[in-house]
DNA sequence: CTGTATCCAGTCCGATACTG
DNA sequence: CAGTATCGGACTGGATACAG
C-alpha cells in the first residue's frame, strides 16, 4: 500500500488501489444497484461472503470515503450503507468498460 | 482470481483484477509515455524494483494481453515491450480519473 | 542484456466461534 | 441484527544469487 509514493501518485492509482480487493468492487456494484442496503442485505446478494470478510471490506471502504454507514437507532439493530457521490463517479467511469462490448475479446485478439 | 465466477463477471471487475497489482499500473503508465521500452528501461525509470518483480509483472501484463513482447535476435539481447490496443482504450478510461481536478478530496469530503 | 531460482516475510482471505 | 476474536492457509512482494 506504500507503491503510490515513490511514483508521482496519480488519482488513477489510487483508485485502484482502494477498490483492489476480492469483495470491496463487488459490494459497491451492489449498492450502485440498490441505493442503500443494510449489514445482512450484503449477505444474502454476495454469495460465500464470511461476516468478518463483508465487515472488514466495509470498514475499508468507509475509510476510503467510498461509502456512506448509518447507523439507526432501533431494534434490533439497523445499519444502512449507502454510497458517496466520489465513489458513485468512480464506478460511473468504471461502467465504460462494461459498456465496450467484446472488450476482452479485444484484449486476446488485437 | 476466483471471485469473478460467482458474480456475474463484468468487465470491470475483470479489468481491475488484472490491472491490480504493485508493479502492474505503473508499467502501463511508463509504456503509454514512451511508446516501447526494453526491459532494463523499466528499471531505470520505476524506481525500486527488482529483476523478478520486474519479470513477473511483465508476464503477467502479457498473458493477461495488455502487453506486447518483441524479442529483437541481437547480442547483447534486446526485448521491446508494448501496450495492446485494448490496454490503451484500457487507460484511456482510467486517465479520465485523473481529469479530475480533486477526485481524491471530494472522496473525503462529499 | 534479459531474465530464472530460492527462500522468506508480510498481507490478504476465510472458517469457526462468540458478543451486545 | 450487526458485528468481533482467533488462528491458520494462501497469495504477493522482494532480497539475493545465479544463468544464457
Amino acid at each position: 500500500m506504500l507503491w503510490i509514493v515513490y511514483q508521482e501518485k496519480s488519482a488513477a492509482i489510487y483508485a485502484i488501489e482502494v477498490i483492489s480487493g476480492k469483495w470491496r468492487l463487488p459490494i459497491m456494484l451492489e449498492l450502485s444497484v440498490h441505493e442503500s442496503m443494510w449489514y445482512n442485505e450484503f449477505k444474502h446478494h454476495l454469495d460465500g461472503i464470511s461476516n468478518i470478510m463483508l465487515t472488514r471490506a466495509l470498514q475499508d471502504l468507509e475509510t476510503n470515503g467510498l461509502i456512506q454507514r448509518k447507523e439507526l437507532a432501533q431494534l434490533p439493530r439497523h445499519v444502512e450503507y449507502s454510497l458517496t457521490a466520489g465513489c458513485q463517479q468512480l464506478l460511473g467511469v468504471l461502467d465504460m468498460i462494461n459498456e465496450w462490448e467484446g472488450f476482452i475479446i479485444r484484449l486476446y485478439h488485437p
